[in-house]
DNA sequence: CGTCAACCTGTCAAAACTGACAGCTGCCCA
DNA sequence: TGGGCAGCTGTCAGTTTTGACAGGTTGACG
């Protein structure tokens, strides 16, 4: 088989460490442990943002900034998140990119377009030259994604090591930041009841009140009462509704 | 500021293999590469596994196994996926966890229960000792993982370098195997129209025809209209049918 | 200049859903 | 042993959605 274990190598981020980062109790404490981390790893400037959908059309946003004030606020004043190259491609990616290779990806969509490219322009005027995007999945959020900017022109930001220690730091950091969030978030909605639970399922398969009453063996107007308090504890109005909020919520699962 | 660049490590995996795995073109090329890579790394055994929602409540399975058959066999004879603890916590975590780890884990819903045990007891006899799960979300997929078993005792399985490495090669198979999986997905479903999504988007949030109509100024004949085609496209019958098969294929954002 | 897609509009009848009335059983827990 | 909750059932009226009929404009593209 001639298998052998790897080489040790020097890790750069001590396990020990992200595990106290994952169970962060406040986005202050959390901040001020990446900021060390991200400079153990040479990175002067980080941050995190991860968007979280409210309803199937509004999402808020999660920020966690380790950047520049300056160019956060020009950033913000500018209505640059949308526009920027770093936050599309994480929207449609798992892996991570440098900024510089954002401009020669094989995928059409994630190539900057020129407003994109004028705000990795000014983004290197405030000092962010050289930089690294991970994208963030899971956990309830649309997506996320962690940036990391050195400017230090020899940081070793192409090497694959770099790049999975910044992952995997990356990966604790939304860990955290998720368990900080949705610590509110659940909170308002009453656990539907698996009756309930089991209606809307139907619902959203395309079955009607009847076709439910049957495939339950239960009246028709035993669903309607099911599905009717499932849309008062979802806090909505319609059954369209309530299988749009029941699955942003991941309750349909 | 004291910022140095993190000093130069040994990468065990090069990135230009993990570029040439993100786009691997058939199932078969795929897994001999991981294969390659995954003994780099030290580890015997491997397995990539997706979940992906073809409705709201059915889903498919997608493995790339580089698992002992017999193993793989026993496991699904005896219907394993969804009381392996590994599955379980890849579900509902983002951050890697050793096997060993998962029984002392704080999470309460994460520690095996008796049947979850037993499965990591035979696996044990498989030769499936030490181990490792990445799990992964993201490009479509209700949640997926990628686990690495090692049988030789002093694989360095503990060390975050490994973990780091382990995740990026995950992520990278997982960004091949999404390629794989959707170029067949959306084939079907006739993209919808600005209109049909705009009152789709608006049904979700509860509104009824008469509310769009307004709110698009437009007439509710219309509406309907609209909604109507956008069922047909998508091949369902109900509103909330096309709502739940809109968000499950991403057609919302 | 024809064709196609997207967009827009109408009417009618049947089916489905919403909202508010009222009342049953069984289980758990204080 | 009483209160709360999940589950179950009924009727009635009013609103919304579905399905099938038939027709219009506009703009892009070959």
């Amino acid at each position: 088989m001639n298998l052998r274990a790897p080489p040790p190598v020097r890790p750069l981020v001590n396990i020990d460490t992200l595990v106290r980062i994952a169970s962060a109790d406040s986005v202050e404490a959390l901040t001020r442990s990446v900021n060390v981390i991200a400079r153990e790893l040479g990175f002067e400037h980080w941050i995190y943002g991860a968007l979280v959908a409210v309803t199937p059309t509004r999402s808020e946003q999660f920020v966690l900034s380790g950047y520049p004030d300056d160019w956060r606020n020009h950033y913000l004043d500018a209505g640059y998140t949308f526009r920027d190259p770093t936050v599309n491609y994480s929207r449609t990616h798992v892996v991570p990119t440098l900024w510089d290779e954002l401009a020669r990806s094989p995928d059409e969509l994630a190539r900057p377009d020129p407003v994109g490219q004028r705000i990795v322009d000014e983004a290197r005027e405030f000092g962010l030259a050289k930089g690294l995007s991970v994208p963030l999945h899971g956990l309830g959020c649309q997506f996320g994604m962690m940036s990391y900017a050195a400017t230090d022109p020899n940081h070793p930001i192409t090497e694959s090591t770099v790049c999975a220690e910044a992952m995997l730091l990356a990966t604790y950091v939304h860990q955290a930041a998720s368990n900080l969030m949705f610590g509110s978030r659940m909170r308002d909605i009453r656990a539907l009841s698996s009756r309930e639970r089991e209606c809307l399922k139907w619902a959203a398969e395309g079955k009607s009140g009847w076709d439910i009453a049957h495939l339950l063996a239960i009246s028709e107007r035993t669903v309607v009462f099911h599905l009717r308090n499932a849309c008062s504890k979802l806090g909505v109005a319609t059954r369209q509704q309530a299988v749009a909020k029941a699955m942003v919520l991941g309750l349909l699962d």
